[in-house]
RNA sequence: CGGGGCGUGGCUCAGCCCGGUUAGAGCGCCUGGUUCGGGACCAGGAGGUCGGAGGUUCAAAUCCUCUCGCCCCGACCA
């Protein structure tokens, strides 16, 4: 492709409104424009990059015997609602005004639909059935570019199976074409146990790359490798130590103290003396937690305990249930159920709120005071923590989701009468898993990953062209001649080619142009080397630059790309 | 949805607080010329309903009200 007749609007500037490197280098090399919040257009150069992954994805999923379909954007409502998930996915999801149609978020349904009725023998499973497609989520706060869009491409797959050994083996299949996709993108990524949200099934991995834009937080072993979301992690930390002499229950006027910080202070006691609570209501009816000290809720977890519809208590519906505000409640006292963290197992001598404004009590006996107590595992991994496998200290940062695999089981299949026969003739619902690439995230994240503070670093897989040939000054007539003549031989020995035959740039804005575009290798084409019938080849990942004679150039490249 | 910020030629921004020439700069673009291996220079030129609507005023980019859009933080999230 010759740069004097491609659309690669290039920006010297960086965009006022991106802050992340991928948004920023994205919008710089020409490969994506904005239309709207979290939609955005692909332009040349961006699409040829997507057309290379969805590539790569293609032949993995090839590879494990997936099959390509291609399902509509626009779903009727009706499907949707048979799962239920009209209401769970609620706003997320776009409705079509004038009709009954709603813009699919994910395909289990229709994939479901499609198994069912035709998918009737257990001799029809294994099946993999996959599309690279349009996905229309309403976010409601997009953000970091194409990282978090309202509309995005995915790769998502289903398997369909007859038993769960079976789903095992299906899994573990896209488990193995994931970190084919992930290590030929030259990914470095982790992949780490997650929950299955609003997706269900019993369970899921998330492939993982680590970085600041990411959304989730994930904690992370060095030494061991373990790796968990930190919706779900667990890590070893001490419990409030049980004294060998519980207090008597003493109420405590603490005007005004209102955090665990302040009762601290007040009462000059350390953290780990103080039982924290919180409370949620629970299918309409209200639900103590109790933490210790300033351990924070985890809401995921929370969640698996309490299954069901869920919500942290409004102001004043705590008052009304305990007869305080928030910051003077406690379990003593406390009308309904009432869980509390593993940390805080038999505790004794502890302070929390009395259910009364501007007052505590002291001495409380988790075992003596609060019969029937349950203990659940209900906080949030921190960093500095110790692995539970191995006894070293967890690490714990963002990371952005890139893949996502579930094993489903049977909601699907049940909800919408997918079923097959059995060897015994026996009517059985087909056992599914569902499995998700973002594609543009595939890109962001790569870019994240390499890119310097002159632009991007492609690698030849993912690199929209592999070689970057300049003509530096071309009015000269040997320049045009010598690059042209090395433009067509490059063509013709196949390599994707992005030829800089621009007449009226100078020499520095094609060096800066080819370094922010980022391609692997750049020749350049001036008179002084053409001279001695040499041109320059830089490396755009090393820096490293040497002449060499035109003559030898394509037995180089071969090395090189 | 809550908090904060911002909308002025294609891009980055100044001007607004304190209303008053023909609304500016840099980059980009067009024409001509010089330059030509790390984002050149000279001369000339095109391009703007100041996000939109309403209001105050003799007069609004500037003040007021409403509204739309975008970014960031939070909530939410497959």
């Amino acid at each position: 492709m010759k740069l004097s007749k491609a659309f690669i609007p290039t920006l010297k500037e960086v965009p006022a409104d991106a802050i992340i490197p991928s948004h920023v280098l994205m919008l710089r090399t020409g490969m994506v424009r904005m239309l709207s919040a979290g939609i955005y257009s692909f332009l040349p150069l961006g699409y040829t990059v997507v057309k290379k992954v969805v590539e790569i994805i293609r032949e993995e999923m090839d590879a494990i015997g997936g099959q390509e379909f291609h399902l509509p954007a626009l779903n009727p409502k009706e499907i949707w609602e048979e799962t239920n998930r009209v209401e769970a996915f609620g706003d997320t999801m776009f409705h079509i005004k004038n009709r009954d149609y709603v813009l699919a978020p994910t395909h289990e349904e229709i994939m479901t639909y499609h198994a069912k009725g035709v998918v009737k023998s257990y001799k029809d499973m294994p099946q993999i059935w996959y599309q690279i497609q349009t996905k229309f989520r309403n976010e409601p706060r997009p953000k970091s570019g194409v990282i978090r869009g309202r509309q995005f491409l995915m790769k998502d797959a289903y398997s369909f199976d007859t038993s769960w050994e079976n789903l095992d083996k299906s899994y573990a299949l896209h488990d193995q074409a994931y970190r084919n996709i992930f290590k030929r993108c030259d990914l470095k990524y982790f992949i780490v146990g997650a929950s299955s949200g609003a997706m269900g099934g019993n369970r899921s991995e998330e492939f993982m790359v680590k970085s600041e834009a990411g959304e989730d937080t994930v904690a992370h072993c060095e030494k061991c490798g373990y790796a968990a979301n930190v919706e779900v992690a667990t890590s070893v930390v001490e419990g409030a130590p049980r004294n060998e002499n519980s207090l008597e229950l003493k109420e405590i006027s603490t005007p005004n103290v209102k955090s665990i910080d302040e009762l601290c202070r007040f009462l000059n006691i350390n953290e780990t003396q103080c039982a924290k609570s919180r409370v949620y209501i629970h299918n309409d009816k209200p639900v103590l937690v109790l933490m210790l000290g300033n351990d924070e809720v985890n809401e995921t977890k929370l969640a698996s305990v309490l299954p069901g519809a869920l919500r942290p208590g409004h102001p004043d519906e705590l008052k009304e249930i305990t007869g305080a505000d928030a910051g003077s409640i406690g379990p003593i006292g406390f009308k309904g159920r009432i869980i509390a963290d593993l940390r805080l197992k038999d505790a004794n001598n502890l302070y929390s709120g009395a259910n009364k404004n501007d007052c505590h009590l002291g001495g409380i006996d988790l075992k003596r005071d609060v019969p029937n107590l349950e203990y659940f595992d209900l906080r949030t991994v921190q960093a500095e923590e110790t692995c539970t496998r191995c006894g070293s200290k967890l690490d714990v940062f963002k990371a952005i989701e890139l893949g996502h695999i579930f094993k489903l089981g049977t909601r699907y299949s049940e909800a919408l009468g997918a079923t097959f026969l059995d060897e015994n003739g026996k009517v059985n619902p087909i056992i599914m898993g569902s499995y998700g690439i973002g594609v543009e995230r595939v890109i962001a994240c790569y870019i994240e990953q390499h890119n310097d503070e002159k632009g991007i670093i492609w690698d030849k897989t993912l690199a929209p062209y592999q070689l970057h040939l300049m003509g530096l000054n071309m009015k000269k007539p040997e320049v045009i001649e010598a690059s042209n003549k090395i433009y067509d031989d490059l063509k013709a020995m196949g390599y994707q080619v992005l030829f800089d035959d621009r007449v009226d740039a100078q020499a520095g804005f094609k060096f800066n142009d080819a370094d922010l575009l980022g391609l692997p290798v750049q020749i350049i084409v001036g008179d002084k080397n053409l001279k001695e019938n040499k041109v320059e080849v830089k490396i755009r990942k090393s820096g490293e630059r040497f002449t060499i004679e035109i003559d030898r150039l394509y037995d180089k490249l071969k090395e090189l790309i």
